[in-house]
DNA sequence: TTATTAATCCGAAACGTTTCGGATCGCTTT
DNA sequence: AAAGCGATCCGAAACGTTTCGGATTAATAA
């Protein structure tokens, strides 16, 4: 392990200098700079992370809290997330640490972890309207980035996607070829995007003059094949009308319709139309369908980067007003929607 | 922030005995001890991460690097593995750190982690028999604990499940039940467990006197349900005989087999078994496939708490030869294997 | 009585950085 | 000639721990 003392014996410069040099000062010689710099490459000196924080207070490392049931959804989507955080934060030279938590047991893993103060800046995923982490991170004045966004006023940049819009974008599209039973299966209906969502849902119904039908919407804590499965079935067999058309939340809960309306004896899109947010995970993808899925599409890998950015500026110390980033959604007409024949 | 300096004060004792007091050494008068440790929940003492990794070179932070194609398997896979990993580290009070690196960056990844010396340990998955990633490690004497064995004589920790017994296990009930065309469908030929596997595959064949057949051997880079689809409908369309049993490296690929032999019309078990190693994912559960589904059994979930403990043992300085464990793979009948009628 | 020992405690150095507050020197301005 | 200035450099303190090498005291052994 080569010091600052190393080069600086070498070279018979002061640490000071040494020091200055390498972090790019402006009242160090152009000449010796580049003595000292490659007197560190000759050494292979690399800085002591834990000294520097030791003076600075950055460590270098930034984490996510994850629940250890998995929340909302799969395995896969998370490791999707933790991927491209991963990687992306490695572009700013901050290792990134993964938390594991029983799920009653999150708030105070964020506790612990506040306290030990070895993280510079957390990420917080899967907004809720109130949101109890953002508000200890934000109370402890303790960096974050929220992906989704919460209700309450608080100070911490935020990145989400355009979930009003695109819901709007998927029932107008659906209204407009002439669907007017329109069912909607989303996830836990206290997430933020769940709620902008079935805002959307609404009030595109009474746009189009059609009034809302609870059974045509459900909500489930898990948005999975199963869900999609279990619900549209139980939609179709109500006993009522059955929906002519079903928007879901992402795609897995597409595939759960498609292989229910395979077992009721439903073609897609003649006799149902379906429609999905797409997060563009690489195993359930929406081209892949069959028929091929209409989606609006907004890759979760694309959110890594605005996250990690957003983080970095704040930890900075960027004007928090600066760092919100929404981000549309591209829709995607396929073959699982088509005209409605009557 | 409370620091040491602080309960000093307080309490009018030296910072040297408030630290040895806080970390149990014998020197310090009971007494006394515990008026420290109530100063130190009462002030709330956290002991800064950094100072102590300055002056005693452990960092409290373990990593693992993982390819971002996500090497030979999926995304739900990993983030099983990462999850124990995660609470299991916490247990010891070390942060998991989670690498994503481009995979033909894998060694530069790790080359840049050992220079920046802020890491305790590493944990290595899916060893082959060959190991850059170790030799790496091990020749600049970072502790790594490997899973799976490595032909290799390195100075590591390694845990591994016994491959080859329980292929063999496997492949006697198969024999016992009167299969001679058993085919095996497995991994990357080059893995540690693949190799091991094979052989015992082999060697089972061999003491039932049956010839191997190498189109009844197939092995895929990534051990996915199309991995099982395809090389199960390519083995029974082949012209050949086609084989009475197959014999998966895991549930997905068995997975695949069952759609196939439901495309292709063939009955399990009547027509032919499947028999498959069970990480036991709670995504597919042996017990829920129809007909149910005959495992070798070893919880991924399992090999955590093995991992992490063998990984801090080495960290702690104890002697690599105790640090060895192989789990033994639990044999479970049901209902996709049955006596070939004939 | 004196030497030994055990039980407690502590000062100071060390870990490797960053940074504050100058110091030095040669030039330019007044 | 004095003052001011810009360009370079550096000593020393600070960050919060751990740990080495004693110091002190009282009890015990010789």
């Amino acid at each position: 392990m080569t010091t600052l003392k190393d080069i600086s014996r070498k070279l018979s410069i002061s640490v000071t200098t040494v020091s200055r040099a390498l972090n790019g000062y402006s009242d160090v010689n152009e000449e010796t700079r580049k003595r000292i710099h490659q007197a560190a490459v000759e050494l292979n000196y690399r800085p002591n992370q834990f000294a520097r924080k030791l003076v600075t207070g950055r460590s270098g490392l930034a984490a996510m809290v994850l629940p250890d049931d998995f929340g909302i959804t799969t395995r896969a989507i998370w490791f999707e997330i933790l991927a491209g955080l991963s990687v992306e934060f490695a572009k700013h030279d901050i290792d990134f640490v993964l938390k594991v938590s029983p799920t009653d047991q999150i708030i105070n893993t964020y506790q612990r972890l506040i306290e030990r103060n070895a993280m510079d800046g957390f990420v917080v995923i899967a907004a809720l309207p109130k949101d109890e982490r953002v508000s200890l991170l934000a109370r402890n004045d303790v960096p974050l980035v929220l992906h989704g966004r919460s209700e309450q006023v608080v100070e911490c940049p935020v990145f989400d996607i355009n979930n009003y819009e695109l819901m709007l974008q998927s029932m107008q599209h659906l209204l407009e070829i002439g669907h007017k039973r329109i069912a909607f299966i989303g996830g836990p209906a206290n997430h933020g995007f769940m709620i902008d969502r079935t805002r959307a849902y609404r009030s595109a119904l009474a746009s189009g003059g059609i009034p809302f039908n609870p059974d045509y919407i459900a909500c489930g804590e898990r948005m999975t094949e199963e869900l999609g499965m279990v619900n549209s079935i139980r939609m179709c067999r109500s006993g009522g009308e059955e929906p002519t058309a079903f928007v879901c939340a992402n795609t897995m809960i597409a595939k759960g319709i498609y292989s229910a309306m395979q077992v009721l004896g439903r073609n897609i899109p003649e006799d149902v139309a379906v429609v999905a947010h797409d997060d563009a995970l690489p195993e359930y993808r929406a081209v892949d369908f069959r028929p091929a899925l209409t989606v609006t599409r907004a890759p979760l890998r694309d959110s890594s980067r605005p996250l990690v950015d957003l983080l970095v500026r704040r930890i900075r110390g960027e004007a928090v007003e600066s760092l919100t980033e929404i981000q549309k959604a591209e829709f995607i007409v396929r073959n699982s929607t088509s005209a409605l024949n009557q």
